[in-house]
DNA sequence: CGTTAATTTGAGACCATTCAATTTCGGTGG
DNA sequence: CCACCGAAATTGAATGGTCTCAAATTAACG
């Protein structure tokens, strides 16, 4: 079950960075879009195609990644509904990296143009959409000081506190339980380890009391250990309140 | 000897990406400013400052990182004369990592409310602002690929090929023969390493003909095989031409 | 319920780290 | 211009965290 309009979900995100008049709200939520859904892994877009569109996650889990020559893969971030997948594609014209579903997703495809438009109108919403593309690079710093310099066990709690925190900022989950739709393989190529250390260090993460994550539902139990042990300091994620 | 103009190399830069009018040139050029120099390895900001200004680079290398708490640091970018080293600060408001200088820089220093009008008057100028933000953050990923899912020798080799190629296209070096201030155990900072093994990778890529690097003096020997061992396509930086 | 995907376990190998010492380089003052 | 000094680069040996490979178990899904 979706808002009442699709793209409420734009809405409220931006408006939690910047103000927006009625006005711009309207605006928004006149944006033309056509829906599309996917299945489990799907590709929703692909390294080296051209852009001509962007694509808002409306439902389900979604992350970029690049795949290697040696085919060994890396996710570059993980996306929840509200957010864009591809942004600065429609800017950059081609698409420097992949994007796949984890699990089923529905999605909203806006013209390039339109969004293009709407920007070059209403400098409230540039504003929302620059500082949500600057919170989108400062997690990428974060996730570059992730993999070069955290061992295995601070990498995967720190991922677990970043998805957290923005998973419950987004409204989703209550009593510190999550839908986590995450398979052991994604979040090792999340962080730079293998499928199987990374088994190893959930269960250390387990025995330890922090967090509890199995059917694809995670439960943090203790909450301050857990970024303890990920020295987590949430300023990057700029997020107010 | 800087050029005439010490905010000439804004427009060059910018004016890669997008053709700008005479009128936005003089617009540019015209920005207030203050000069400021810094010594070797100095603080040019500090994360958990407040921003007020954004600081251009006009000549040195700096660097962008963080502290980890248990004092190790990684490296999230590099900087070259032309770059601003904190667009995003000045918008977001808190530097949420620190940059440093590698050697003796200068900077131009210009209020964030002068950048802030000039971008909302000036559609092209915003343009190549956003392009250039977007290609950080493409460079970003690229570095979370390269500490995630690359061995050292890749590691070092795509590190160099990214800067060999940035450099270049502004104008430093020829015959393959660069500035190249940066210390091993910035390297190894940067790329997620020791300053030890990251000794001996250069070692190992002197040893195999590749490179030559001593006294801050780059020369690339093998470039088509340095792509091939770092695994470097440089679709992620989006350079036209 | 059967079939495939995902998780788990074990053991051995290896890449990179750690620690410590040595050599070379770059800059400075006499 | 040389002697000196601290920073940077280099070397060696031992340790260790993570990987690899392979097999077993459990969960997910039509």
């Amino acid at each position: 079950m979706l808002d009442v309009h699709d793209l409420a979900p734009l809405v409220r995100r931006w408006s939690k960075h910047v103000d927006l008049a009625p006005d711009d709200e309207d605006a928004i939520l006149a944006l033309p879009f056509t829906r599309r859904s996917f299945g489990k892994d799907a590709y929703v877009i692909r390294e080296g195609h051209e852009a001509v569109e962007c694509t808002l996650l409306l439902k389900g889990f979604a992350f970029r990644q690049k795949l290697l020559r040696d085919g060994s893969r890396q996710i570059i971030s993980f996306h929840i509904p509200g957010e864009f997948l591809d942004l600065q594609n429609g800017i950059l014209g081609v698409a420097d990296h992949n994007v796949q579903s984890v699990n089923r997703c529905e999605t909203a495809v806006v013209p390039r143009a339109a969004l293009a438009d709407l920007l070059a109108d209403k400098p409230a919403i540039r504003l929302a959409v620059w500082i949500d593309t600057l919170i989108d690079a400062s997690i990428f710093r974060e996730w570059i000081v992730n993999v070069g310099r955290r061992d295995s066990r601070a990498r995967i709690a720190h991922l677990l506190c970043e998805m957290v925190t923005r998973l419950e900022r987004n409204g989703a989950g209550s009593d510190g339980i999550l839908d986590f739709p995450l398979t052991q393989e994604q979040l090792a190529d999340a962080t730079g380890l293998t499928a199987v250390h990374t088994n190893r260090t959930l269960q250390s993460l387990r025995r330890d009391g922090l967090i509890q994550l199995s059917n694809g539902i995670l439960r943090v139990l203790d909450r301050k250990e857990l970024r303890e042990v990920g020295d987590f300091e949430e300023l990057y994620l700029h997020q107010k309140l």
